[in-house]
DNA sequence: GTGAAAGCGCTAACAC
DNA sequence: GTGTTAGCGCTTTCAC
């Protein structure tokens, strides 16, 4: 069996209560006792049992992340960023992929709680804030992040996606494009819908209507946004620009693009949305919306334990502003 | 503050036992009081503690991982799959990243076994072995996957590294490459050394010889194997073809050799290793050894939950069989 | 079927 | 400076 606080105590021949105070620098312990009872933990390997001590402490000292999908390189990102700021204060991250199903979410959440992870970040779909709600009557710190949640008080850190789409159509829009399109995963959520609605306003400032029938949902992967973009270059007056409303989709557009013999960027000009390792990857290079992903990430870790140590009580939505990202997947335009 | 089992009993009007064991749908209740206590638990937002229920029942439902970088593809996409076995078991799992640094990979092992996580999967680079024998002596289970550890008695799930390095050599000596160049990011595991020896093996048996000048040790990143392919490719007698140990420096490679002016693949032939995401992106598509890494995730986990079922006492070793996965970064050479 | 009570390994008053 | 002790919220015998 493991060695628990009493194999020490009693090895070292002192009370339990100075091991835990060893061990936690807390109380006053003479130099000498502290380096008896040190050597006697090397000796037996003793390892303190965080589950006795968080159920007395009442902190786990454990963070929850839930995305939509660790695999999707963007949200791995995050994830990578959100766990080294919770390292830097001694807090670790449970991670859970969602895969935006609404069921998953509200199973993950549950099961958080159950877990009594100190607090929660959450990339959610979830419209109806029902269950958030429910959440946040718990009292557990919660920090929305990449999307907000318009009628919830409930801290968040997101991208300005309205800029971000306003960004992506400007750029186009001076590039001289007309036949605009745009690629969204779903219409479910605000983030995309804000993308679109600042990408519309670009282009009305400058007198060039969206096409309605040019926005087309396409769903979340590479593969669907090159099927979807394959039937838009499909037909007669196909646009002569694609704004896509994450990396993935840019990618599978320009895949659809090539494969159809067009020639980037000359024949068709992309921008995506995100700025993930994949943008680099591509070829032409993708001309994309950066979010400050690193910045997310510590903003989140930064605001929620701010919370879990109650040095805070304004709950605040932090935007971060995206940048356009220039490459090679756009130019102006010749047709 | 949140309910806790004794609220429920109390509103119920059972003991705690009771409540327990419909928690747990152990013992024998009847339909009448089960239900009832359901209610209750219901109307009070009952969250069981399971940190609580952790220390009696010795278990947590959380497993570790520790692997290099969690935003590198490959490794983000062995999580997802990690997470969605282990999710089908009944666990979470709590993600680290190590950099490959041994100083965070020994406080990382340490910080799980304190938060007596049931079992521990980890792609660890530690070739001295003490640490992980240390470890083993926790009696924690625990499974290495993506490299093996020759000294230890250890559960692990891998590639066959030798036949990954022996299809990528093979398939460039079938197409005519005498100049064969190898990037790896170090040497310092037994992964990488067996890749470089299953490469330079193929290329024995068809007497071509491989000139230990062309191994270069270039690092980590993208940006590393670009620069180091950017200097292979300034030397006199270039290479024809390059096999780098891992996508990401294939990548690299790709991106140095466009940069110079090459054709891919007529001027230069890549293979990479790993077959993630990226593979598919590059431009040319990326010819590459591939792993099964849904694979790896779900063996691993099984090895992991038999071991803490204790279903299981021998220990083994499962390596996996790389595939060559023909794409368009290489072809006959043509100097 | 149900309940009383003894832990699980630790922290935090409080006493000495 | 150090020790005693009462919980933390749950599971699990063992009675009844």
């Amino acid at each position: 069996m493991k060695a628990t606080i009493y194999d020490v105590a009693q090895a070292a021949g002192v009370s339990i209560a100075t091991v835990s105070k060893v061990i936690n620098q807390t109380g006053r312990i003479s130099d000498k006792t502290r380096k008896h009872v040190y050597q006697v933990m090397e000796k037996l390997k003793y390892e303190p049992n965080m589950v006795a001590s968080a159920l007395t402490k009442k902190s786990t000292y454990t963070l929850g992340l839930t995305l939509p999908d660790l695999a999707n390189p963007f949200f791995a990102e995050i994830a990578r960023a959100v766990e080294d700021r919770g390292r830097e204060y001694g807090f670790s991250v449970l991670i859970c992929s969602t895969d935006n199903d609404p069921d998953k979410e509200v199973q993950y959440l549950s099961l958080l709680t159950q877990k009594r992870v100190d607090g929660i970040i959450s990339a959610v779909r979830i419209q109806n804030d029902h269950f958030l709600k429910k959440m946040l009557q718990h009292h557990i710190p919660f920090v929305l992040i990449t999307r907000e949640m318009p009628t919830l008080a409930v801290d968040t850190v997101m991208v300005d996606d309205f800029l971000g789409g306003y960004l992506a159509g400007s750029h186009l829009v001076e590039l001289g494009h007309k036949r605009i399109a745009i690629l969204v995963e779903d219409m479910d959520n605000t983030s995309n819908l804000e993308r679109i609605r600042g990408c519309r306003q670009a282009m009305a400032n400058s007198n060039v209507m969206l096409d309605e029938g040019l926005v087309l949902i396409s769903g979340y992967s590479v593969e669907c946004g090159k099927s979807t973009m394959k039937k838009l270059l499909s037909i007669d007056e196909r646009p002569s620009a694609v704004f896509a409303c994450n990396d993935l989709l840019a990618i599978g557009a320009i895949q659809a693009a090539r494969e159809v013999g067009l020639q980037l960027p000359s024949d068709l000009s992309v921008v995506g949305f995100d700025n993930t390792i994949l943008a680099t990857i591509i070829d032409p290079p993708l001309t994309t919306i950066s979010q400050p992903i690193q910045e997310i990430g510590r903003r989140a870790v930064d605001l929620l334990i701010q919370e879990i140590k109650q040095e805070k009580v304004l709950k605040q939505r932090v935007v971060l502003l995206p940048d356009l990202v220039l490459r090679k997947s756009s130019a102006i335009n010749i047709t």
